[in-house]
RNA sequence: GGCGGCGUAGCUCAGUUGGCAGAGCACUCGGCUCAUAAUCGAGUUGUCGUCGGUCCGAGUCCGACCGCCGCUACCA
């Protein structure tokens, strides 16, 4: 059996979960639910990422504790991931000891293996920020929060011997091409890295929320190293030799364009030098733009999950995000396309064939559904189509993955209008087609499971089928003429309602 | 400044090794009336950013230019 590690990465607990991070989460899903379709073993991880100065920061600006703070934030994705139907196997906060314990274990093994070294760290240091600026973050040569002069301070660092890892890295990139996906963003981490690297500092003293140096207590680890290992953390790294080498590293790792360095250069490198395989598989994404616009706090154009879950439910959510953005390049929601995109394919094509599928069941068949034709004209294409979709969930490409799926629901309807079961006198001619029909409904009610979490599900239902598309196992599942015939079709409300634009 | 990418129908994009310009949405016309003003069929729209070159033939290859963008350039 194969098995299927993805992630996401774990958010800062300094900001609310927004389209953006949704948006990882739900491809990440998605993926996670194809996998479990055609019977891998799978474990989806996300998380929060809780430590760190402005976590501390924010946690002093509302009057709580940095733990108190990163509950209250953590708490408000998991009710963010509760509300989109996220089947994560497991949720990790980098504040809970187990990690605290893995991270101390890594980095301690690649302290061992000589990877890890005392140095000096200069820089221009606020002091009431306690914190390091360069200088571009300046504004008048003067701390941006505090408007205070820094002062040059240097400060007792230990270092990641990154520099030495050029080599490996780009022989790695070169051994795995399909490590960092899509090309574009291999070719700017590969010229990230051939660009020169340069050792980098893993720890801090002047900060304490964090993970302690297990071999100087002075020191936490800085926020980024603590957050990357929580990928290994997850599956028993340090505490489960067994369960770690059942996971690692058959681990896909997706991430938006934002922290591609910290996950395609230091990550890989970091687990070279921990003496642990890198990641199987980066898949990088591009950002989710309003109205051109980056999202972000100061912009107020930040939108929220909640805020469109109740006009288009999950399945219309999901389905948007899915289909209708690209895996890589950057995308533009609009709530216009959203309303576009919904109409067209899910009121419009899907939820209207099973609409008229199910009528016309009722009025000359007497509510029971009959059986495909073994030799189906829509035969062919159900199986092309689910070649298709197989190979865009791998690059992965899920907007791919759906489109071929509607090719079947078009066809459908085309068959339907074209053999006008509705005129004819009820009898072989009319079973055939409506047979056709509901196969069709059976197969796609499977394929597009991973964006349509509960309407799936519910057409399952309606079509007369025991059990639930969540339950079949793919490639059968997608094999022309499972649905048996003989069972009771229901007639119900729409499905997906129309939306006004 | 360096590296890379993009510019194809009103919109979002696909175009494999150069061989008659494509899909979905939108729009127009027609059919149908089982169905959620749904569906099906037909059709319109493109100087494939500009100019030049190679070739029997260029959206595709080469060069220049225009426009847009990404990464990067001492930023833990």
């Amino acid at each position: 059996m194969a098995r299927y590690y993805v992630t996401t990465p774990i958010y800062y607990v300094n900001d609310a979960p927004h389209i953006g991070h949704a948006y990882t989460t739900i491809t990440a899903d998605a993926l996670a639910r194809w996998h479990r379709l055609k019977g891998d073993d799978v474990w989806f991880l996300t998380g929060t990422d809780e430590h760190g100065l402005k976590v501390k920061r924010s946690a002093e600006a509302n009057g709580l504790s940095p733990q108190e703070q990163a509950d209250v934030y953590s708490a408000r994705f998991r009710e963010a991931w509760a509300l989109l139907d996220i089947s994560n196997d497991d949720y990790i906060r980098t504040t809970e000891a187990r990690h605290h314990r893995a991270v101390r274990a890594l980095m301690q093994a690649a302290y061992n293996n000589g990877w890890i070294t005392l140095g000096t760290y200069e820089g221009l240091y606020c002091v009431a920020c306690e914190a390091y600026y360069v200088e571009d973050d300046l504004v008048d040569g003067l701390c941006p929060i505090h408007r205070r002069p820094v002062e040059l301070l240097k400060e007792s660092n230990y270092f990641f011997r990154l520099s030495a890892f050029s080599d490996r890295l780009v022989e790695w990139y070169a051994d795995n091409p399909g490590a960092v996906t899509p090309e574009a963003k291999r070719n700017e981490a590969l010229g990230l890295i051939k660009g020169g690297l340069q050792d980098i500092s893993v720890t801090r003293t002047s900060l304490d929320w964090g993970v302690r140096v297990p071999w100087d207590g002075k020191h936490v680890f800085y926020v980024w190293y603590d957050a990357l290992i929580n990928y290994a953390t997850a599956v028993g790294y340090g505490e489960d030799t067994v369960r770690f080498s059942a996971w690692w590293p058959a681990v896909h790792h997706l991430i938006g364009k934002d922290i591609l360095r910290f996950h395609c250069v230091y990550w890989p490198a970091l687990c070279m030098a921990a003496g642990i395989d890198p990641p199987h598989r980066v898949s990088v994404h591009g950002f989710l733009l309003v109205g051109g616009e980056k999202m972000s706090k100061t912009a107020f154009n930040q939108i929220s999950p909640a805020d469109l879950v109740p006009i288009f439910g999950v399945d219309g959510y999901r389905y948007h995000f899915l289909r209708d953005q690209q895996f890589g390049p950057d995308g533009d929601f609009s709530y216009e396309a959203m309303v576009a995109r919904y109409n067209a394919d899910l009121a419009n094509n899907l939820g209207n064939l099973l609409a008229r599928v199910s009528a016309v069941v009722h009025q000359k068949c007497a509510g029971i559904g009959p059986a495909p034709r073994p030799d189906s004209p829509l035969a062919g294409l159900a199986a092309e189509v689910y070649r298709s979709a197989d190979a865009a969930w791998e690059r992965p490409a899920p907007s791919e993955a759906l489109e071929a799926t509607w090719l079947l629901v078009r066809a459908a309807n085309a068959a339907l209008e074209a053999a006008e079961p509705w005129r004819a006198e009820p009898g072989p001619a009319v079973d055939a087609v409506l047979g056709d029909a509901l196969e069709v409904l059976r197969i796609v009610a499977v394929l597009a499971s991973p964006a349509l979490t509960r309407s799936a599900a519910e057409i399952w239902r309606r079509i007369g089928l025991p059990g639930s598309p969540l339950d079949v196992c793919l490639p059968e599942a997608a094999l022309w003429g499972g649905y048996p015939g003989g069972v009771a079709v229901e007639r119900g409300t729409p499905l997906f309602p129309r939306l006004k634009a």
